[in-house]
DNA sequence: AAGACGGGGCA
DNA sequence: TGCCCAGTCTT
């Protein structure tokens, strides 16, 4: 039996019940695949029940205003997603009556739709035959045919895309394209796949030269930056300060307090940092320490630091980022993790 | 071609 | 810790 039918057979046997699976519905499969984007299925799995029931149609969903789209986003991160899902709802609406495209090419064009998104899609609708080619089947693929090539180097990609593409000629795409992507996820893992069990076994290059560990192959890991956000909350009244962030940096978009960030640790008692608080706040402004955390990002580690402040004044028209907005408005708003997890704990 | 972009789970 | 997750966009 053929590698594409052994997998087959074992989706057929082992696949999880998932509700995306149950639709041909394009703007529902749209739906999951930019939440699963980089993206562990239990943890994608609530929001997109919460997406679905807020947004039950690409109408509703282009309604939205961006604010009500990140919140519902608030905690899975990359929230370009949301923010691009907003658009192209728009862009559908507008430009296909609101009939979600399931055609490959149309698909692409989309924002926030790339190779493997248009493939899935279009599959998985309209049972387009392409192929798609996630962290998954990278790893099947690579680990079966014993491709040394590394998954993030442009000839890599080609070489996978290609060898995907050609596998699926015969294959029904929609259950084919389920099956490798489920067969990655649960079979052939990234660490401890299940070998001893597996039903390709005799063919899979990787587990015949004990390369299993080492494939697929990728290129260097990117340098992590660190970097020391100092927060100031002060509340005053039922008003606190809150600030936007802006295009350029990481949470873009989404509300913290203000901050001062530094180059380095710094105490309650440092001068430079005391200087900054007075141009922001005033002179007269108090500092109380409130929390300290470690914020692990992929690309960053953020110190975080919570101070309090009393006795501050703020020129607004001088920092036009930071506005003074009611407490409850501010718990609607979007956060960054962290804060939305200080809210949670600090602010009643 | 390389970096940026979140947060969580696992060994 | 380090790596990975139903990747895409920007520089």
């Amino acid at each position: 039996m053929s590698f594409q039918s052994e997998i087959v057979k074992w989706y057929f046997v082992n696949k999880r019940d998932l509700p995306w699976r149950e639709t041909t519905d394009p703007y529902v499969i749209w739906l999951s695949e930019i939440i699963l984007q980089q993206t562990r299925v239990e943890q994608g799995l609530p929001y997109f029940l919460k997406f679905l029931e807020n947004f039950p149609d690409v109408k509703a969903f282009a309604n939205a205003s961006e604010e009500r789209v990140l919140k519902l986003w608030q905690g899975l991160g990359y929230y370009s997603r949301g923010r691009n899902m907003l658009y192209t709802a728009k862009y559908v609406v507008d430009h296909f009556e609101g009939n979600f495209p399931t055609a490959y090419q149309d698909l692409l064009k989309l924002k926030g739709i790339g190779g493997y998104t248009a493939a899935a899609i279009s599959s998985f609708s309209s049972n387009e035959k392409q192929a798609v080619v996630d962290g998954n089947v990278y790893r099947v693929l690579a680990r079966y045919f014993g491709i040394e090539e590394a998954i993030n180097s442009p000839k890599g990609q080609k070489q996978f895309a290609q060898l995907a593409q050609e596998l699926i000629q015969d294959q029904e795409p929609a259950i084919y394209n389920q099956a490798i992507m489920e067969f990655g996820a649960l079979h052939c893992k990234p660490k401890s796949p299940l070998c001893n069990q597996c039903p390709v076994q005799p063919g899979c290059y990787a587990y015949q030269h004990q390369k299993v560990e080492q494939l697929p192959l990728k290129l260097k890991k990117v340098k992590i930056r660190k970097r020391w956000f100092n927060y100031f909350v002060g509340i005053n009244d039922d008003e606190i300060l809150a600030k936007q962030r802006q295009p350029g940096d990481v949470w873009q978009q989404l509300y913290d307090f203000p901050l001062i960030e530094s180059e380095q640790e710094v105490t309650i008692d440092d001068v430079a940092l005391l200087a900054k608080v007075h141009e922001l706040f005033g002179k007269n402004v108090e500092l109380t320490v409130l929390e300290s955390k470690k914020h692990v990002l992929t690309h960053q580690t953020i110190y975080v630091q919570f101070f309090a402040i009393d006795n501050y004044i703020v020129n607004f028209n001088q920092h036009t980022e930071i506005k003074s907005v009611k407490l409850t408005t501010f718990k609607q708003l979007p956060h960054p993790k962290i804060i939305g997890d200080f809210i949670e704990k600090h602010i009643d």
